[in-house]
RNA sequence: GCCUGGUUAGCUCAACGGUAGAGCAGCUGUUUUGUAAACAGCAGGUUGGGGGUUCAAAUCCCUUACCAGGCUCCA
């Protein structure tokens, strides 16, 4: 009843930002778009006619354009063009028009093929000399080469098309951003001006596109990070090194307490390793050739080279490695919540979700063979646990494998399948959806990687699991067995939680800034109906910071009104009102975040289901996390 | 790192070659309020930094730092 009463409001919209509390564009950026629905395939020839449609028009404007690649993607299409003189953001609208007067005069989609000679023959003289490049990829691969025209262009391509430009609601798309690109993604390759496009069916499902995507933004963990006052990045500091507020610093205690918890009780045991270290431990490891642009430049004192730490894991070696190891003491599970430096290049920061200076939920675990398969299992049901705790549905997984690829992944291939399968199996045996990709492994073995999209459909990579099967050798990693004899130890590297960096990134995103109470920077915000009731609401507000409450009493001297409001936009878990009926009676009036029907109770029954809500860690910003106590 | 665009008060924005302005936040008064913005006043800016063009630059040009959207990369 009283749950009833508190949730019912929850999935309404939040009347400060105008966004859903839980609010989801998953639907635009679900990973597996290759539906064979009509409908879909009905959006993908349009989308996919539409780009030919920008570069027909482009060629009006720019007559020497080179026409790169031109799909339809997730939320429309793009194309890329190679320009002598570039178009901007300005140059859009007109494009624009040009597509409308092209969609409306109503011109087929013809399909053909030619011979690799003719084709090229045919894209050269056209001065399409990419395209001619590609269709002697396609010939070579012994694939057909189609070409599709419409009016008087036509373009290489496999399609499919919608037979008419007409059958394209000419108003159902819109010229979204333009932006720079590599030929075939290498960046040694030219450099292409990319066009993207939204295109939906129809105007409304445009229309309704645009306004998620403007409510989405809403929630942009840039942009709740300056208002709720998380993190501030500065100038003079440098790019990517976040400056965790009072605000963000809460949150990252509490997620760190809490995995300390749920380690402590899986029996890992804490280390904690310097910022620095001496360049030869990244020859030790194999990392430094590979990952030297990536890694801040050494810094030289008394003759010798150290850098700071791009990774925790050869420090925790070194901790394994620090005395002889028995079979016994095995598994050996180092944790620490590690901070590491890596140089990311400039262009791919973006507030804390990409950084230069992360903390790591890291763990190493150090086990025999026979240990391997149980300890992969509980790793990834600790991360399946976690992300059900924070009700995060918005992942897939990836298990990354090595290929055939001597520069990238070590040798030996019996270990690689042995280290595969077990992770398939522990992945089957947990009952983790997950799509396998070659050549995304670790050079040292395979991965587990859970991939999140931020709110403006941005992927990352959360968190991941490594089982690693070279490293020990490298660092010489021994334990004595059963037989006396020497082994070397597996070894899981895990991060469930990845960094605090992008994982709270992405949970601002997630809660809309709403955290449950026992995250929340202020738990309590205590608000008098008038400055008359401040004495009682000074006693409340010190027994709450004695037992260890984030509590603000509000005693300003605004309007009852304003702060109520002001309390609602900090998004503060639990508003506790103060007038003359509370004093009377020894209560408070407990009004929820988002929720205007509120409770009335005494003092002292509150601060138990407080302390409950803490200690159980409710997620009491999702509709159905239940409150404890029997409220219902 | 690359491409394109951007940077005006703490925040959100206006002024677009001719005296930098508003709302919110802040401060000072008045007001003491029962559920999302009481009223008044004050203060706040060498328009990111540097250089140039011009009688005159927030506005045009160069340069540098940073930001955004992409691309590349991602142990």
């Amino acid at each position: 009843m009283v749950k009833s009463i508190f949730y019912s409001k929850l999935n309404n919209p939040d009347k400060t930002s105008k966004i859903p509390l839980i609010f989801d564009l998953r639907i635009y950026f679900m990973h597996n778009c290759e539906s064979h629905d009509h409908a879909e395939l009905e959006l993908h020839k349009i989308r996919h006619s539409l780009a030919h449609i920008l570069a027909q028009a482009v060629l009006e404007v720019r007559p020497k354009a080179e026409l790169g690649f031109g799909p339809a993607i997730e939320t429309g299409f793009f194309y890329d063009f190679l320009l002598e003189e570039p178009l901007t953001s300005e140059d859009l609208k007109d494009l624009e028009k040009r597509m409308k007067k092209i969609i409306r005069s109503g011109q087929k989609f013809e399909c053909s093929t030619k011979s690799e000679t003719d084709a090229k023959t045919m894209l050269l003289e056209m001065g399409q000399k990419l395209k001619a490049e590609y269709a002697e990829e396609l010939s070579s691969k012994g694939l057909e080469l189609s070409f599709y025209q419409n009016g008087n262009f036509i373009d290489l391509c496999e399609g499919p098309h919608v037979e008419k430009s007409s059958q394209i609601a000419d108003n159902c798309f819109v010229l979204d951003s333009i932006a720079g690109s590599y030929w075939r993604g290498d960046s040694s390759k030219q450099v292409l001006t990319r066009i993207y496009g939204l295109a939906f069916l129809n105007r409304e499902q445009l229309d309704q596109f645009l306004t998620e995507r403007k409510l989405a933004q809403e929630r942009d963990h840039r942009k709740l990070g300056k208002e709720l006052e998380i993190y501030h990045m500065d100038d003079e500091i440098g790019q990517g090194l976040p400056l965790w507020l009072p605000n963000g610093t809460v949150l990252r205690e509490e997620l760190e307490t809490y995995a300390k918890e749920i380690e402590f009780q899986a029996g890992y045991v804490r280390v904690a390793t310097p910022h620095i270290t001496k360049e030869n431990l990244y020859y030790r490891s194999g990392h430094l050739p590979y990952y030297k642009e990536t890694m801040y430049s050494p810094i030289e004192i008394d003759g010798e080279n150290y850098y700071l730490k791009p990774m925790n894991c050869p420090h925790h070696h070194k901790i394994y490695g620090s005395r002889p190891r028995s079979y016994r003491e095995l598994p050996l599970r180092l944790a620490e919540y590690g901070t590491c430096y890596r140089y990311e290049s400039s262009g791919a920061l973006s507030g804390l979700l990409r950084v230069r200076a992360l903390s790591m939920n890291d763990a190493h675990i150090y086990c025999r063979e026979d240990q391997v398969k149980d300890e992969f299992n509980a790793v990834l049901q600790m991360h399946k646990n976690y992300y059900e705790k924070f009700r995060i549905s918005r992942y897939w997984v990836r298990l990354s494998l090595h290929a055939a690829d001597k520069n990238k992944f070590i040798d030996g291939e019996d270990r690689w399948q042995f280290a595969e399968n077990i992770v398939r199996s522990c992945l089957e045996e947990v009952g983790i959806e997950f799509k396998s990709e070659a050549g995304e492994a670790a050079f040292y073995g395979p991965k587990v990687d859970f991939q999140i999209r931020n709110v403006i459909g941005r992927e990352e990579t959360a968190s991941t699991n490594q089982l690693d099967f070279a490293i020990a050798s490298r660092f010489d990693l021994k334990y004595t067995g059963e037989d006396g004899k020497e082994h070397e130890p597996f070894i899981i590297h895990r991060a469930p939680l990845g960094t605090h960096e992008r994982f709270l990134a992405f949970l601002i995103e997630h809660f809309g800034g709403a955290f449950p109470t026992w995250m929340a920077p202020v738990q309590v915000r205590l608000v008098p109906v008038s400055e008359a009731f401040l004495g009682y609401a000074q006693e409340i507000s010190l027994i709450l910071h004695k037992e260890g409450f984030r509590v603000v009493l509000d005693d300003s001297s605004d309007s009852f009104s304003k702060k109520i409001r002001n309390a609602v936009t900090k998004k503060i878990p639990n508003i506790f009102v103060i007038g003359d009926n509370e004093v009377q009676n020894r209560t408070v009036t407990w009004r929820r975040y988002c929720v205007k029907d509120q409770i009335t109770m005494p003092l002292s029954r509150i601060i138990n289901l407080l302390k409950q809500m803490r200690s159980d860690r409710t997620m009491d910003n999702f509709a159905d996390e239940v409150l404890p106590m029997g409220l219902e």
